[in-house]
DNA sequence: CCGCATCCTAGAGGATACTG
DNA sequence: CAGTATCCTCTAGGATGCGG
């Protein structure tokens, strides 16, 4: 599609590329998609997350809970029963996001195999070369 | 939205946060983003992506690079010249995950707003509840 | 039930020097 | 020009135990 070919505006690629980081910082940790996904769901309560998700420890959940709902993406209520009950609910803003990370989840679904093909064939032709030296060119397109 | 209600069918968690897992674990890189968006714009040769990516270390590029190489979003040509020339470009998958990314992008920047306000909420609220000990609940809404 | 405090480790990423 | 090799730092995240 794109085939432009200035030496690059630097400027322009830090401009496009910065608010994707600062996504990825709310949402690039290890857990906080799984937790998002969750929440989006519905309201749902600390040992509930627990269980669903598999593998998350109580302090890395916590963390990311405490994460999310500073930038406004979760919201924390507290009914104080005893013992202690406590809710997550996913803010507008946050189930906005989630519709547009299902639309990375079809991407990823969509290229899956793709992906796990390139995989392959980079990783043995990277193992040509490592292995016995080829007598033609390394492990890319000479063109 | 959505507004179920189960005690949270944990396989489906992971059914729907898993692919997501896996763009990040492409995409999610300190600079991949970067490299991605600049190389979307058309063919870059390794020292334009080294100028127009700020901060950007030659070891870090070249590792970013072959990450994305790998996965078959990147393609890798050599100009047998001398010195070498080497010129990368996105594959057809990779502009399309690029179309995702700006989707993000615009979430990122319309809501900007609202979560470093959010943000400056929670902090505070945070203060409150470390400092002096107020009367009334800590930092959440006691329903 | 919900969570914080503490300790600890692996690996992502930076700095720098060398090379076909 | 376009990388590799080496070393070092720093922090995300795991394990565990206590407490309201």
């Amino acid at each position: 599609m794109s085939q432009r070919n200035t030496p690059v505006p630097a400027e322009e690629v830090v401009a496009e590329a910065c608010p994707l980081r600062e996504v990825l910082d709310r949402v690039g940790g290890k857990w906080s998609i799984q937790v998002l996904v969750a929440v989006v769901r519905g309201p749902i309560r600390f040992t509930e997350l627990e269980r669903s998700i598999d593998g998350i420890s109580r302090r890395m959940l916590t963390l990311t809970l405490r994460s999310l709902e500073r930038d406004g993406l979760l919201e924390r209520t507290v009914y104080p029963t005893v013992p202690a009950k406590v809710e997550y609910r996913a803010t507008p803003i946050a189930e906005e996001l989630h519709q547009h990370l299902v639309g990375l989840t079809q991407w990823a679904e969509r290229h899956r195999s793709d992906v796990a093909v390139a995989r392959r064939a980079y990783d043995l032709a990277a193992k040509a070369t490592t292995g016995l030296t080829q007598p033609f060119g390394p492990r890319t397109n000479t063109a």
